[in-house]
DNA sequence: ATCGTCATTTGT
DNA sequence: CAAATGACGATC
């Protein structure tokens, strides 16, 4: 623009503004604005200017821009054209910052604490109510819990949009389904209590531990059929595909196909957005799903599950992180809603509720636990080695190798559970079992690939690939190796030779069965891959188990323990012959709660553990992951409360000659009481951080799952 | 991304 | 001393 321009652009639009908006606070004129006001809008209309909605125009918008310090909603005008469209929950299209962006109408209103004029929405996307005040409630509340954006949170919770399924007509709600005869939650005790809390409406919170053996879908479609039946609704959780389907499967045969919907990833969007705006229309009672499905926004909820908490597909691998049994913990809380906590194992959160007074135990009557637990052997180092020439060739056993063919002789088929998939993932020293490491870069050596062609490689670094034809073992120079954890493949290619004749299954990371027969035939398996056996496996051989409890984690014991149940539980009771047999010293405390089938008495000495070394969930904790400089600084800007302590910061990953390494890790552990505040200083660190556009990405998690 | 605000530099 | 430029921070 020329300076010789009579009156630049900002003088003559200035005060005309300053006119037609006297007051920035009368902006958004409410519907029984003067005339003269009315005129005067209908001029500015003339010249462009949208007129703003007759009835609280003033709209509480969450603009989707994924920045901690714009974690907060922002008014806007609505148009009147919009004024029918723009419904609270509605997704809508605004200017903000001159861009073109995606964002939530919460609420209408008709005042804002904006001293400006208020932008108008650019469009309503679609009038569908996505964003309904409870589950806006429910984001708000997990993002504050874990010191995250309600934005990260609401990508977790509402699908993305298919117009096309949107424009489907709506299904009728399902008819509600009837009340079954529930009998089978008598063999646990407080089991018939629970139920008829359930069946009274009031909030029941149970921490559940099955029976071994148990047909858990078919208890837990028992208590969701009992809530549906009262008209409320049902969200249950499982960690995979599996069980998922099994669940469905349970909840089917109660309620009929109307009344149940499952939730799961890879369902393709149309189908997932069509499943979820059935649940969010009311057209289902009973949700069924995977993690995701934890922020269902199922009509009136009475009854809130997850089975099996111990697994860690439970927590959700996108910031902030949350984990399905916190969420459920706190919509059950909102609701005045039921909250089942289950599995076979406990956690030590689980038994934390129990402690602390919020949730009641319901486990297996003792004389049902003696009727329905397999008989367990532990086998430690020192064991017999099977006479067998094939079952020694294996390094089996001889009492596991007895109870698989005694197993195989009834003709019940039999379980190997193995810790790790893949074909002798470590190599260790053969006389002192010093890890065997690479003598360029010290990565653990490997055995590379199958030998199906009978040609012996040597041993290569799984991190730079160099082979290694001469080794030797730093600690005492032996040159013998032996394999550290035998893979699935491997362990049935050997069991295969000791039991010829019998068919031989895998069941592990690319081909995972559902079920097997009751037929005889050995069952090789990775944790979580267990099929079901029709009648239950005759035995089940839990190996290699002192490599799961040697890993270096603060949850081995209990994810131990988790893993040996999940297998044993599908084995027959003793009564029937059921035999487990466990690789692993009799002392120690994970094989003692399998022999004896004590989950609860597990779970208690985790806890106080955790307690005694100040982990969650006693304590509250946050993990803060980064370059050295970036973590530092996160440190040095928190606001911690009293409380507050740091450990560490340590290196992460590949560490240089003066221990540095690219990437550190800090914990900040708090009392329980304020986690609170602690979930506010990072969530205010954070704010600064964005507000400076700091480059350097930075990772923080609150009470993550892997601490040591 | 883009706008306004404020401090600093530049042009008489 | 006013106008032009630039850094910075908020973003309705």
């Amino acid at each position: 623009m020329s300076s010789s321009e009579p009156t630049p652009l900002w003088d003559i639009v200035v005060p005309p503004r300053a006119q037609t908006e006297p007051e920035p606070k009368a902006a958004p004129a409410k519907a029984t604005a003067s005339k003269a006001k009315r005129a005067k809008s209908a001029a500015a209309e003339r010249r462009g200017a949208q007129l703003p909605a007759p009835e609280n125009p003033v709209a509480k918008i969450v603009v989707d821009i994924p920045l901690t310090h714009l974690d907060r909603t922002f008014d806007y005008q609505i148009p009147e054209k919009l004024h029918e469209a723009a419904v609270p929950g509605c997704r809508v299209r605004v200017r903000f910052a001159g861009q073109l962006v995606d964002g939530f109408l919460l609420e209408r209103t008709d005042t804002t604490e904006y001293e400006r004029k208020l932008a108008f929405i650019e469009r309503v996307t679609s009038s569908e109510p996505v964003l309904p005040a409870p589950l806006h409630a429910l984001c708000r509340s997990v993002a504050d819990r874990y010191g995250g954006t309600l934005t990260d949170v609401l990508r977790l919770a509402i699908p993305p949009r298919h117009a096309k399924v949107e424009a489907e007509p709506a299904a009728l709600p399902s008819a509600q389904p009837l009340r079954p005869d529930v009998t089978s939650w008598s063999r646990y005790q407080a089991g018939p209590a629970f139920i008829e809390t359930l069946g009274a409406g009031r909030p029941a919170h149970a921490v559940w531990q099955a029976l071994p053996g148990e047909d858990w879908p078919a208890r837990l479609a028992e208590a969701a059929a009992v809530v549906a039946s009262a008209g409320r609704g049902v969200v249950i959780v499982v960690p995979d595909h599996r069980d998922l389907a099994r669940m469905h499967a349970a909840c089917l045969e109660l309620m009929g196909e109307e009344a149940v919907t499952s939730l799961i990833a890879g369902l393709g969007p149309a189908e997932r957005y069509r499943r979820w705006l059935a649940v969010l229309r009311g057209s289902v009672r009973v949700v069924l799903g995977t993690r995701a499905a934890m922020f269902a926004p199922v009509a009136d909820p009475g009854l809130f599950v997850v089975w099996d908490d111990g697994d860690d597909l439970h927590l959700d691998p996108h910031a902030p992180y949350p984990h399905v049994r916190d969420v459920l913990m706190d919509r059950a809380h909102t609701a005045k809603a039921s909250l089942v906590v289950a599995g076979f194992a406990r956690t030590a959160e689980a038994q934390f509720l129990v402690e602390s007074g919020w949730a009641q135990t319901v486990v297996g009557e003792r004389a049902e636990l003696r009727a329905s637990a397999p008989r367990v052997t532990p086998v430690g180092e020192d064991f017999d080695v099977a006479r067998d020439e094939a079952a020694k060739a294996a390094r089996l056993p001889s009492v596991a190798f007895e109870a698989a063919r005694q197993a195989l002789a009834n003709g019940a088929p039999v379980l190997v559970q193995v810790p790790r998939r893949g074909y002798v993932p470590g190599l260790a020293c053969g006389n002192c079992r010093t890890p065997a490491h690479c003598r360029r870069c010290a990565g653990p050596l490997a055995l590379p690939g199958g030998s199906e062609d009978g040609v012996a490689r040597p041993p290569s670094c799984r991190w730079c690939g160099v082979p290694d034809t001469g080794f030797r073992c730093a600690a005492c120079g032996s040159p013998r190796l032996r394999a550290v954890i035998v893979g699935a493949k491997r362990t049935a290619e050997e069991l295969g030779r000791a039991f010829s004749g019998v068919p031989v299954r895998t069941s592990g990371a690319t081909e995972v069965l559902a079920s097997v027969p009751g037929k005889p035939a050995l069952v090789v398996c990775t944790p979580g891959a267990e099929p079901v056996a029709e009648g239950g496996y005759g035995a089940a051989l839990l190996l290699d188990g002192w490599a799961l409890l040697g890993r270096p984690d603060l949850r081995a014991g209990e994810e131990t323990v988790r893993r040996w149940m999940a297998a044993a539980a599908l084995v027959r009771p003793s009564t029937s012959g059921g035999r487990v047999v466990v690789g692993a010293e009799a002392g120690l405390s994970a094989v003692q709660a399998l022999v004896r089938w004590d989950p609860v008495w597990h779970a208690g000495l985790e806890l106080a553990e955790r307690r005694e070394l100040g982990f969650p969930p006693v304590m509250r904790m946050a993990s803060i992951e980064g370059s050295p400089a970036a973590v530092a600084a996160v440190l040095d800007d928190l606001a911690l409360p009293a409380s507050g302590e740091i450990l560490g910061p340590v290196p992460l990953g590949e560490v240089d000659e003066d221990g540095r390494s690219e990437r550190e890790r800090a914990l900040v552990r708090v009392a329980r009481t304020d986690g609170k505040a602690l979930a506010a200083a990072i969530h205010a660190a954070s704010a600064r951080r964005d507000a400076r556009k700091e480059p350097e990405p930075i990772r923080v998690q609150l009470d993550p799952l892997e601490l040591i």
